[in-house]
DNA sequence: TATTGACTTAGAGTAAACTCCAAGTAATAT
DNA sequence: ATATTACTTGGAGTTTACTCTAAGTCAATA
């Protein structure tokens, strides 16, 4: 697959690509005699995976540190275990801190559904 | 309140408050003769929303929004209930991806407690 | 009184994560 | 054969959100 077709199935600019590429979070991409990439369906496994994670917030680094680990084969299971988990601790983090600004919203957004139809804000301990 | 005080009451730099009430995104806070900060409890309000907010990950630019709006008055209700409801959208989103990469974790943290007892990570569809 | 420390501003610097550009090579359509 | 398009690299530029520095004012302590 080029990094064109890459590009479009996962809706991500091929200079993306080529970045991920170059500092190590994907994994070094195969080529054709002449230079050009050409990825395989593990290249697309692990690009699904990044991509999975970089949605939700989690560092490049991070990343890259695991490419790199599993890159050194068995002997980094423990390492992968590790790192996996502070990433989940740190995901259980945001999601908690989106949960909270959610019921904010959501609070502020009733209060001004009403507002919006009887012309005036009802009463608020926190004003703003 | 000085700027020290709510600097440490919120875990918050000086330079980051000042730099908030800079772009606009806390309203303007009172001074002393000397010109010295004095934060009020509805600037304590304004900041402690704020933090939610952006510890969620609000982008600043839409909470500079919400401020002007308010400063603008009643007239603006509309558009502050708009900009709420899409600020949720997006952190439904957010909340959504987190739980995709959360569930995938969490299918590889126990992948890898059995590895590291074994000392073979077992098969797997996805390899990575 | 001297100096230490907190505060002020404007503006420069930094980190993370892209995003773009220049210069060149390769493949393809006419 | 030529023109167009896609690809390559290395490096520069951009955006967001701070973070730091310099130069100066003000308050409090030795």
């Amino acid at each position: 697959m080029t990094i064109k077709e890459v590009s479009e199935k996962f809706h991500i600019s091929s200079d993306t690509l080529r970045y991920y590429e170059r500092i190590g979070m994907l994994p070094p991409v195969n080529r054709t005699d002449s230079g050009i990439r050409d990825y395989t369906n593990e290249d697309l496994n692990w690009l699904e995976l990044i991509l999975c994670m970089r949605n939700a917030g989690l560092q490049i680094e991070a990343i890259i540190e695991y490419v790199k680990l599993y890159s050194m084969g068995d002997a980094t299971f423990e390492a992968r275990l590790a790192l996996l988990k502070e990433q989940r601790e740190k995901l259980l983090c945001q999601q908690a801190q989106i949960i909270k600004a959610l019921d904010r919203l959501s609070y502020k957004i009733s209060r001004y559904e009403v507002a919006v139809k009887t012309g005036s804000l009802s009463w608020d301990n926190e004003k703003c």
